[in-house]
RNA sequence: GGCGAGAUAGCUCAGUUGGUUAGAGCGCGUGAUUCAUAAUCACGAGGUCCGGGGUUCAACCCCCCGUCUCGCUACCA
């Protein structure tokens, strides 16, 4: 690796429309942090960079739901998360924020010098329009009913009652939520990135130039690279956001993904006035640390946006962790599963390190992973306390015991203490290999290896039986012990760094260097070492239990707002009722579209006439075990088409609570085209 | 449907360019030990390396066909 003079480490901004969960943490958070520390150790020139990200519909939308302002939305979850990493201990330099005067003026810049350079494409498309509130509308800004599942309240782009994603001209009775009127669709202009002129230029600086980067960071890249890239609208009509700098562009701003990593440029430049050293210097090197669902982002779009610029660096890696899930669900802000950290803190007071270490031992580093409070409680009880923990304190017990305190003299080693002392530097630079490669879970476990070590070293040598035989070599092996809590000391501190400033407060230990690690006389004969308190307690089965509990209570309320029947609608007249034209008819012939997951043909019978419909049932019914069904239809419905096919109607189907579709039928057959009524 | 990643011990994971008896930690069992928060140390049991073909003297690893999980993407009237 190329040696660099200074590093800049970015970690996600996080969306402030919801505190931290652990799943965060644990992708992006944590690892970022162990590889901060672990520079700054080394003595490196090094900044890590965070910050709110603030902008984006859904912020206005909760903002709107809740009757605020977007701006007390984001000041909340600002706070509340930079509070929560601080005491987490994640050492930011700089925890900031996009709604920042100075991130408006970084980001406008940026755009600007794009825009002059001529590196847009300006097109117009058509959009949706509320001509009462006058303003364009996002899909999430347009609701009505959902055509899947009935549910009056989908969105344009999603339906959380049935998941099913949408596009605003699905819907059933669209209006807007700004005033409630039908949106219409009106032209407006955009500007687009042109992803596809970076195409070859990509290719190469990722595929040829970074195969080093983790598989399933490349391995997406790839696929994005060998689909070939298309121009991406890098603005939107809305008034939440940093305005498009462009004399015309009012009511436009810039595209939250433009917007966000523009963030950690614009935070460092409120950090340092030296900021352009860290950005475009190219003796620096940048790491992004980000969870998978923002690779393309980071190793895509922002690239070539910087690129495009011309002036900055790029990154030099971009270790991407998969997700993590807890107690076998998928981490859910929305449905309230999650371990949140502001609780977390306030549960397990003075526990950081022990959701540091838990977070890291089972970090997604290669694929998805679980989080369960009984593995939280094993981690703790079977290894912090009883290897870590344990060691050190009979280490410092020992010497209190038998010297007062005081580091004994190293006298005539024999060879198991010279392997012994040896291996503290094999461990340590296993652990400095390790985390330069970004694999955290192995250098977390070479570091515990050194405790291991230590207690293997007291169990063989037995300080305590020697004592009555032999004090002079008691010394001995007590010195070494020594040098082993030490080197901990420093070791462990990316990963556990407020239980390692307690151990070096015991045993009276400055600043703690990386270089330092591995030497085997860290503390001198002499040397005064305090009586230990405890580095780790055991976590009891109660204090478990109450966050299964808690948990279990979110499941089942879960459950029961799903089970719920769905709210009732606004009453129509029986003139809008009489002019739909439900009927009976009959499958007589099913097959699966190609190329698509939930997609059968049918051709049916409507007693009118012999007519195609496409639904999105395969999921629930083979095509062969349809034919001959008798179903009911809405006839009248305007015709569609689907995947190049024609669809004319709909078929009605019940849906349960899981989402599984029932066909409705009537009770015993009838003609083709009975009318429902 | 297309693409990417993954599947190895009860659990969480290693496994280097194919090369003898597939490893680690935790859990489990047995023994030793008592300085230490009933902590520690030693030993042991546990595997159809997702399934099926193929290439090879030799496959966990390479190729083909499937299955399942996660993500991206298309699709749902």
């Amino acid at each position: 690796m190329k040696n660099y003079k200074r590093h800049l480490i970015t970690s996600a901004l996080p969306y402030a429309n919801g505190p931290i969960h652990i799943g965060h943490l644990a992708g992006v958070y944590v690892p970022s942090d162990i590889y901060t520390r672990y520079l700054r150790m080394k003595g490196a020139d090094v900044i890590s960079i965070c910050g709110s990200d603030e902008h984006g519909v859904p912020i206005t939308l909760k903002a709107r739901k809740e009757g605020v302002t977007p701006q007390e939305i984001v000041d909340r979850y600002h706070f509340l998360n930079k509070k929560a990493f601080e005491d987490f201990g994640i050492a930011f330099d700089i925890y900031s924020r996009t709604s920042n005067k100075i991130h408006y003026e970084t980001a406008s810049q940026f755009f600007r010098t794009l825009y002059d350079k001529g590196e847009f494409i300006e097109k117009t498309s058509e959009q949706y329009y509320d001509e009462e509130a006058k303003c364009f509308l996002a899909d999430r800004y347009i609701v009505g009913t959902c055509p899947h599942c009935g549910n009056e309240n989908a969105y344009g782009d999603q339906c959380e009652k049935c998941g099913t994603s949408l596009s605003p001209s699905d819907l059933i009775n669209p209006h807007s939520t700004v005033s409630g009127s039908k949106p219409v669709l009106r032209e407006t202009l955009h500007w687009y990135l042109p992803l596809d002129k970076y195409e070859s230029w990509l290719k190469k600086w990722i595929l040829g130039d970074h195969k080093e980067w983790k598989t399933n960071v490349y391995g997406q890249c790839k696929s994005w690279l060998d689909q070939g890239l298309q121009p991406r609208a890098v603005s939107r009509d809305l008034d939440w956001g940093v305005p498009v700098p462009v004399e015309g562009a009012d009511g436009k701003v810039l595209y939250v993904w433009f917007d966000a990593p523009i963030g950690y440029i614009s935070a460092t430049r409120e950090l340092t006035p030296d900021w352009e050293k860290y950005w475009k210097d190219s003796e620096t090197r940048m790491i992004h640390f980000i969870g998978k669902d923002n690779i393309v982002f980071h190793c895509i779009i922002f690239p070539a946006m910087l690129k495009a610029e011309g002036s900055y660096i790029l990154p030099d890696n971009v270790p991407a962790n998969e997700f993590l899930n807890l107690e076998s669900d998928k981490i859910s802000t929305s449905r309230n599963w999650a371990v949140w950290l502001h609780e977390y803190l306030e549960d397990f007071p003075g526990k950081q390190d022990v959701l540091r270490y838990s977070l890291c031992a089972s970090m997604p580093e290669t694929k998805d992973n679980d989080f369960t409070w009984k593995e939280f409680q094993a981690r703790n009880n079977n290894e912090l306390v009883a290897i870590l923990g344990n060691f050190v304190n009979r280490a410092l017990v020992l010497t209190n015991n038998y010297y007062d305190g005081r580091v004994p003299e190293r006298g005539r080693t024999d060879q198991t203490d010279e392997s012994v002392l040896a291996e503290i530097a094999v461990l340590k630079n296993n652990v400095s290999e390790s985390l330069e490669n970004f694999r955290f879970r192995e250098a977390l476990k070479e570091a515990m290896n050194l405790a291991r070590l230590g207690n293997k070293y007291l169990a063989d040598a037995e300080p305590w039986k020697v004592i009555k035989t032999d004090p002079e070599r008691v010394k001995t092996i007590m010195n070494i012990a020594l040098q082993i809590t030490a080197n901990l000391s420093v070791i462990c501190e990316p990963f556990l760094p407020f239980s390692m400033a307690k151990l070096r407060q015991w045993i009276n230990y400055g600043k703690p260097m990386w270089e330092d690690a591995g030497k085997t006389d860290l503390l001198k004969p002499g040397h005064k070492v305090n009586k230990p308190e405890l580095l780790f307690e055991k976590i009891e089965d109660e204090a478990i239990q109450r966050q299964v509990d808690k948990l279990l209570a979110t499941k089942k309320s879960n459950e029961a707002a799903s089970a719920s029947a769905v709210p009732g609608k606004q009453p129509v007249t029986f003139d809008d009722f009489s002019r739909m034209d439900i009927r009976t008819a009959t499958i007589l012939e099913a097959e699966k579209v190609p190329k698509t997951t939930k997609l059968l043909k049918l051709k049916i019978d409507t007693g009118l006439d012999v007519r195609t419909i496409v639904s999105g049932i395969a999921e629930h019914y083979k095509p062969e075990d349809i034919i001959g069904k008798q179903i009911s239809i809405v006839a009248n419905l305007e015709p569609r088409k689907i995947k190049g096919i024609e669809s004319k109607g709909m078929i009605l189907m019940a849906e349960d609570k899981d989402g599984k579709l029932v066909m409705v039928q009537p009770e015993t057959k009838v003609n083709n085209g009975s009318t429902i009524k």
